[in-house]
DNA sequence: AGATTGCGGCACTGTGTAGTGCCGTATTAG
DNA sequence: CTAATACGGCACTACACAGTGCCGCAATCT
C-alpha cells in the first residue's frame, strides 16, 4: 500500500538507484572475495553509500546477499541470449567466449563464494538454484534439445543428466581445482563427454 | 636429528596419539560445519585437548587444516579398495554404497568446507588436489580403464574427461544443489552420461 | 630427587566486524 | 516556513575468535 514511491508521506525519498548500486557492489565483492570476507563496510564503500543506507533496506548481511544473488543477471542464459551457429558443437563452444568469461565466469565466482553460505542458510540454496544453477542447466538443455529437434542427434537417454555435465564439470574445475575453464578444457568435455554420449538420429545423417 | 621420539632430552614426550586425534577432530568439524566456523576451541574440545596442544604442533589454524586435509583417508580409492564386480556399470554403482556414503560423502563435505579456504590460501589447492580430487579421478579412471582392458568397451576418445564426470557431477549436486547423491542420481549419470559416451569394442560384444 | 617438557584448563589481550546512535546536510510534503 | 525522511560519515558497543601466558599436574630424562 504505502510502498509506492509517491506515498503521501513527507521527507526525502529513497533513491531507487541506490538499491541497484548496492546490490551490484555486493555481487562485485562476492565475485572477488569469499563470503566470509564480504563486509558491509566493503560493500558500502564500493557502492559509495553509508552502512545505514544498507541496513535501512535489508535486515542484515544475509538478507543483502540473498537479494544480490536473486538479481544476478542471467539474461544471457535465456533462449534469446544463446548462440545459434547451426551445430551443437559450436553452440556449446560459443557459450564460452563472451559468456563463460564475461557472464558465467562471474557467476561461477559468485557461486563459489556463496557456497560457504549455502551450508548454513537454507534459503540460500533456493536463491542460488533459481538465479544460477537452474538457468545454466536450462541453457544447455535448450541447446541440446534444439540440436535434437533439427535432427542433428537422436533424443538422448537422459537429457537432464547431459545438460548438467558442462556446468558441473566447469564448476568443479574452476572451483576445486582452481584451473581455468578455457577452450581446450571445454573441447575435451564437449567432444569427450557430451557429444560422445549423443547418437546420430536413426535415419542416416550426412 | 633430534626429531626421533627418543631424543636425549628430558621431559614428557609428545603423545603421538594426540596428533591423530586432533587431525581427526579437525576433519570431523570440517565435515560438519563450514571452514569459517571451524574454531580451534571446537577442534580442541572435540579432540579432548587443550588449545596449547594444538598450537604446539601447528603454526596456526590454516596449517592445522592443511595438515588435516593431507591425512584424509583415501585408501578406499586405491586400486585395492575398489570394487571388482565384473561389469563397469556395477563397479561404478558399487562405489556408491559404503563408499560415497561412508568415505566419499565425508570427503565431499570436507571438500565443500575447504572451498572457502581455497580461494585465499594457494597451498590449500595442492592439499585438496592431492588428498581428494586426484584420488577420486584416479579411481574412476582405473575402473573405466579396466573395463576397456577386459574388452567391455572401446578405449574412449578422452578417458581423463570421462573419469571426471562422476566426481564433478556428484560434487555439483551435493554442493550447490544440496541434494542427496543417491542411487537414482548415480544411475542417471552412469547410464545417461558415462556409459552412453562409451562404445562397444570394434569386435562384436555379446 | 631434580630438571625439563607435555598436557588441560583458565584468563587475558588484540583484532575484526556486525549493528546502532548521532550529526550535519539534502530532499520532499504540507 | 516546518516537519519528516534519506543520506554519508563518524564513533561507539557487543561479540566472537585467534593467539598467548600462567597454573597445576603428569611423564620422562640424567
Amino acid at each position: 500500500m504505502t510502498s509506492t514511491p509517491t506515498a503521501g508521506k513527507a521527507g526525502r525519498r529513497r533513491d531507487p538507484e541506490k538499491d541497484a548500486q548496492i546490490l551490484q557492489a555486493t555481487l562485485d565483492v562476492l565475485a572477488e572475495t569469499d563470503y566470509a570476507d564480504v563486509t558491509i563496510e566493503l560493500v558500502a564503500a564500493r557502492a559509495g553509500a553509508g552502512r545505514h543506507t544498507i541496513y535501512r533496506r535489508w535486515e542484515g548481511k544475509d538478507e543483502l546477499i540473498l537479494a544480490a544473488i536473486a538479481c544476478t543477471d542471467s539474461a544471457d542464459l535465456g533462449p534469446d541470449g544463446l548462440p545459434d551457429t547451426g551445430t551443437l558443437r559450436s553452440d556449446l563452444l560459443a557459450l564460452l567466449d563472451p559468456n563463460w568469461m564475461g557472464g558465467s565466469e562471474r557467476r561461477l565466482r559468485i557461486l563459489s563464494s556463496v557456497s560457504a553460505m549455502i551450508t548454513r542458510t537454507p534459503s540460500a540454496v533456493d536463491a542460488v538454484t533459481k538465479a544460477i544453477v537452474d538457468p545454466s542447466t536450462a541453457a544447455y538443455r535448450f541447446l541440446i534439445q534444439r540440436a535434437v529437434d533439427r535432427g542433428e542427434y537422436a533424443l538422448p537417454h537422459n537429457l537432464d543428466a547431459l545438460a548438467q555435465v558442462i556446468p558441473s564439470m566447469a564448476a568443479y574445475r574452476a572451483f576445486f581445482m582452481q584451473q581455468v575453464v578455457d577452450e581446450e578444457f571445454m573441447l575435451s568435455i564437449i567432444d569427450g563427454v557430451v557429444l560422445a554420449a549423443l547418437r546420430e538420429p536413426s535415419a542416416a545423417n550426412r
